[in-house]
RNA sequence: GGGCGGUUAGCUCAGUUGGUUAGAGCGCCACGUUGACAUCGUGGAGGUCGUUGGUUCGAAUCCAAUAUCGCCCA
């Protein structure tokens, strides 16, 4: 047995820059993320939520990613095979707009300069970069994917498989096309999102202008008064509202204000008490014209709208507010979402008055052609010289701007694609009601059911040119003799009747009809027809085109391809066999805010298209805010990036960390730091400074550059990454483990493998064998559930209190003795065995460098039974709970001796006692527990530097003495010459007093008769008990009090 | 406006079905380096569990109201 370790050869912390990407590189090539369809083991699999290529990852990912990767090792330790499908998502809009802006920014061109192929050339590069960049951070970070099947959401399988589905739900006619109110941004002329758009409030005008009544009769009023920020808007209004109910609605809003007044301090009830007065004088003045009002709209009554010169509707909404301005409210439903609403209550017509450039169009008549600007100052102007302006005043409003071009939004009545949700929504709300898919924290699955349960349609068109374009192609028929000769010569159409083609009719004037669309080129259509064809056909693509066809240019909303991720990736439509083996996946990974837009899609499209549920479990992970409660981002720059905390602390404490915080209830706040360039040291990052390009450092006063930094002068200094203390309790756990790794590879010199007999075991081996089996356990159970930060605690305490602070201590002493070390070193070897295996899914890279190390001194190793160690931990198998081991007896034992040790431990601190000081103690207690702690005498003297020197129930304090009671066992210290005895009697009467404190407390409870006829015996009996216990404690107290006043 | 969640030590968080006077890590204080580990060891100080009311023999825990912060939806 030539082989041992040198304390040379160890150093004292894993150095996981240089050993990292070694170990990863080797379990690639090993092939061991490899997922095999063919493999007899029962399946185990993941999708990765695809990260978007639009940046580069954050920790949020990190938290994700370490999640899903802790389930993948452990499964694959378990024994599936298991399968974790990564890839990227191209997020359309998301994408495109910074390229835009890049564009812009570095060459000041826009994308009709380049054109559509030359823009989406352009974005290909930036994801090539951006992918890759992706793709590294998460294998630095570990993750176990399959790399050899790395997906994205816009590569060819992917494009198939939309394309697939989308002909699938236009034949089953779920597709429609219609129109919508979007956020138009004029200058890129395209749609954006809601969570695209923000608000900024901007000085502004509050315009009250007149329309008259049409025929107004005797004691009518001859006009009603409105009021706008936005005045061009009037030429597409198609009615005034006025309440239903005006007098009901002021008696509901004076009520609420009577309410507040009731509890209101002095400076809100002054207020309040102008409020009220001002509403009883407009129920005077305002209200019998509003009820006359509500009463013309009713009877259907019309208003002339001026400069436009047509007549519109006076109806009766509740959108309206009598308590607000004139109480009547115009209503341009297809510029204001609002008004849209109204609109679609009243049945009114939304007339479009805008063109996607931000002109007007034919409907805005005189003003056609002016700019929205332009367009505001003639209409105020003519509502002037028609003396129908009543009164101008200045107001802050609170604009909708486009976050992409930070212009204003303009909402606009485009034409949208939509997926009917009616059968979708229900089969995905079916599969969670009864549990064929399961939501955890279950709290979530509420809002998935309540959003599913609108059933509202779901608008796939993007006006954008990075996407899945819509596979549709349409003809616009001017009259029924065109419609009819289109029709025909579809339904002879050979790839029509093959089923390559599909086709729909969409009769413009009957959708007019329906929704009273006044549209500035719609109105010459008679119908169109649309043709889907269902995969990639040049050919017959161009045959429609030559015949007339256009393609639609909008392409699909990202959620459509990342809908279908979980069958997309497994190679769907073919019948694969990856398909065959790991669908449905086991459990999706991900956080809440895409609930709804992603799990929920992906459910009913698996239904849909597998006819199967995608994955059975879906487990929502806590958010990373920052310390301020903020989520984090780059554009706040409170944002970190993972690579930053690897490079500091490594992988293992980045993912254990994360772990640690991974609780059930609560999002996870992080405060971060820079990290000085210059001096390492450590500066809280504030709202103020992370603004900041460059950043003084309060250590050194030198500077460094955030990443703000654009200046050439700010970039030029070094940059200070910013990262988070919260990761140095992870570092130093990993640290912690390398240290008792070590000490175990340098005591293993000579190791032979054996089986060890039970009544081999030392009592601390049976008493870490028993723990070892109760943590296994625990760990296996609450990973089982999701509950990483309880298994991470869980391993975390064992491993150090335990494992370390005991048991490793206590086998110091045996390691040196030729008798009983090898029994030490194989149990010690197998502990560290199975501590190894149990970390391993949280801390991937430390615990196979340890394994490897291990194999060298023992690569054989077991207790009952003798193996070979595996190549790699990761082929290790996960720990077999041996509930034969757990030992409660014996667990119970050892806390009496941890209990005694740490009394002398307390008694040598609070008297000042050097360590290098032997001191003599002595316990008073039964002869039973003489025997258990009498064994465990050398490890008295190794772990404090005391000397047992008398124990039993006749033990008699020594003359200088200091005292620790714990329950029925008493231990004295003998104190000789060196006793501080005013910080005894200082100590013992702080106890005395709390001592006195709980037994009154106890006192009282037990005198009341309610506690001791209501509350179970037991509990009653335990207070007794304590009772005793603690007047038995306070005699103690007060016996050594007595001795050492004596002193004094 | 609706829904969900948080509020416990200076900071970040645990706290099972209500049952000894509430725990951890960091930070703080004191002491300590000849050999696993100073990214460490030993000991200590530190909390009327957001507020108010209720249920109960008993509430951090259950109920109601309220304040405040966050997220989602409209």
């Amino acid at each position: 047995m030539g082989f041992e370790f040198s304390a040379e050869s160890l150093p004292t912390s894993f150095d996981f820059k240089q050993a990292s990407e070694r170990i990863f590189n080797h379990w690639v090539e090993a092939g061991y993320f490899h997922g095999n369809p063919e493999s007899e083991k029962p399946p185990f699999s993941i999708v990765i939520p695809p990260p978007n290529v639009t940046g580069a990852l954050h920790l949020g990912h990190a938290l994700n990613n370490t999640l899903q990767d802790i389930l993948a090792r452990m499964r694959r330790m378990q024994g599936y095979e298991t399968l974790w499908m990564p890839g990227t998502d191209h997020a359309g809009i998301a994408t495109q707009a910074v390229v835009e802006r890049r564009l812009k920014e570095e060459e000041n061109k826009t994308r009709h300069d380049l054109g559509r192929e030359a823009l989406v050339d352009r974005i290909w590069e930036w994801k090539g970069q951006y992918e890759k960049r992706i793709l590294s951070q998460l294998k630095q970070l570990g993750s176990s994917c399959d790399w050899d099947r790395t997906r994205f959401t816009l590569d060819d399988i992917c494009a198939r498989a939309v394309r697939t589905t989308f002909f699938d739900l236009f034949q089953k006619k779920y597709i429609y096309r219609g129109k919508r109110l979007v956020n138009w941004d004029t200058f890129l002329q395209t749609a954006v999102s809601d969570d695209e758009v923000f608000h900024a409030v901007v000085d502004g005008h509050f315009w009250h202008f007149q329309y008259p009544v049409v025929d107004p009769q005797p004691g009518e009023p001859t006009h009603v008064t409105v009021a706008t920020t936005r005045p061009e808007t009037m030429l597409g209004d198609t009615a005034v509202a006025v309440h239903p109910d005006p007098e009901r609605a002021l008696n509901k809003v004076q009520a609420e204000l009577e309410s507040k007044l009731a509890d209101a301090n002095e400076v809100e009830s002054e207020s309040l008490q102008e409020q009220l007065e001002a509403l009883a004088q407009r129920r005077e003045t305002v209200l019998p014209g509003l009820i006359q009002l509500r009463d013309m709209a009713l009877a259907g009554r019309r208003i002339l709208l001026p400069l436009a010169e047509r007549e519109i509707l006076l109806v009766a909404d509740e959108w309206a507010k009598p308590e607000m301005g004139s109480g009547c409210v115009k209503i341009t439903p297809a510029h204001d979402p609002n008004d849209y609403e109204v609109g679609q209550r009243c049945g009114l017509e939304k007339i479009n008055i805008l063109r996607p450039d931000g002109t007007l169009n034919v409907n805005a008549g005189a003003y056609q052609g002016l700019t929205i600007k332009e367009a505001r100052k003639r209409v105020v102007e003519d509502l002037e010289t028609a003396g129908l302006m009543v009164q101008v005043e200045d107001r802050e409003i609170d604009l909708a701007h486009s976050d992409r071009s930070k212009t204003p939004i303009e909402p606009y009545l485009a034409d949208q694609w939509f997926v009917r949700m009616q059968e979708l929504a229900q089969s995905a709300m079916d599969a969670v009601s009864d549990e064929r898919v399961q939501i955890f924290p279950t709290r979530y699955r509420k809002g998935y059911l309540d959003w599913l349960g609108e059933k509202r349609d779901w608008p796939v068109s993007r006006q954008l040119w990075w996407g899945h374009q819509i596979p549709i192609w349409s003809y616009a028929c001017q009259d029924q003799e065109d419609l009819d000769a289109q029709i025909a010569r579809l339904e002879d159409d050979a790839d029509v009747q093959s089923g390559q083609a599909s086709f729909q009719v969409e009769l413009t004037a009957e959708l007019n009809e329906q929704s009273r669309v006044v549209g500035d080129d719609a109105s010459d259509t008679f119908a169109v027809i649309h043709v889907c064809i269902n995969d990639e056909n040049e050919a017959l693509e161009s045959r429609f085109a030559e015949l007339g066809y256009i393609r639609e240019d909008d392409v699909l909303d990202t959620w459509f391809s990342s809908a279908l991720w979980p069958h997309s990736t497994l190679g769907w439509p073919e019948k694969t066999a990856e398909l065959e083996k790991f669908y449905p996946t086991s459990t999706l990974i991900t956080s809440r805010d895409i609930i709804t837009l992603w799990v929920a899609r992906m459910v009913l499209m698996g239904l849909n298209n597998m006819g199967e549920i995608p994955f059975s479990e879906v487990f929502i992970h806590p958010k990373i805010l920052d310390g301020y409660g903020e989520t984090m981002s780059k554009s706040k720059g409170n944002g970190v990036d993972p690579l930053d905390v690897i490079d500091k602390f490594g992988p293992d404490a980045l993912r254990f960390g994360l772990a640690y915080l991974t609780t059930e209830t609560q999002d996870v706040r992080m405060p971060v730091q820079f990290e000085c360039p210059h001096c390492e040291s450590l500066m809280d990052q504030t709202k103020k400074n992370r603004e900041l390009p460059r950043v003084t450092c309060k250590q050194c006063g030198k500077e460094f550059k955030t990443q703000w930094a654009r200046k050439e002068e700010d970039l030029a200094l070094p940059s200070g990454p910013v990262v988070s203390e919260r990761f140095e309790v992870a570092r130093n756990f990993c640290t912690k483990l390398w240290n008792a790794s070590r000490f175990t590879l340098l005591n293993l010199s000579g190791f032979e493998a054996a089986v060890v007999a039970e009544d081999e075991l030392a009592f601390e081996d049976r008493w870490l064998l028993s723990r070892l089996s109760s943590v296994t356990n625990e760990v296996t159970e609450k990973l089982n559930r999701y509950g990483y930060a309880e298994a991470a605690r869980a391993i975390y305490d064992f491993a150090w209190d335990e494992f370390c602070s005991f048991y490793i201590e206590m086998t110091k002493s045996r390691m040196q003795d030729e008798q009983s070390r090898p029994i030490a070193q194989r149990v010690t070897a197998y502990a560290l065995d199975q501590l190894l295996r149990l970390l391993h899914p949280m801390i991937p890279f430390v615990t196979e460098e340890v394994w490897g190390l291990l194999a060298q001194i023992a690569p054989q190793r077991g207790l009952t039974a003798i193996e070979p160690a595996a190549e790699s931990i990761m082929l290790a198998a996960w720990p077999e709970v041996d509930k034969q081991r757990i030992d409660s007896v014996i667990e119970q034992q050892f806390s009496f001796f941890q209990d005694v040790l740490r009394a002398i431990r307390e008694i040598r601190s609070r008297q000042n006692i050097a360590p290098k000081q032997e001191v003599e103690f002595s316990i008073a207690c039964s002869d039973e527990i003489v025997e258990l702690l009498k064994p465990m005498d050398a490890y008295f003297q190794s772990m404090a530097n005391a000397r047992s020197v008398a124990w039993g129930q006749d033990v008699q304090p020594p003359a200088n003495s200091a005292n620790v009671r714990i329950e029925a066992i008493e231990v004295f210290v003998d104190l000789k010459n060196f006793i501080d005895v005013d910080a005894e009697i200082d100590r013992n009467e702080k106890l005395l007093e709390k001592l006195k404190g709980q037994i009154l407390g106890k006192q009282k409870k037990l005198s009341n008769e309610n506690f001791v006829a209501r509350a179970p015996e037991e509990v009653v009996q335990r207070e007794r008990d304590g009772l005793m216990q603690l007047e038995e404690e306070v005699s103690s107290v007060e016996k050594a009090l007595n001795v050492l006043r004596g002193q004094q």
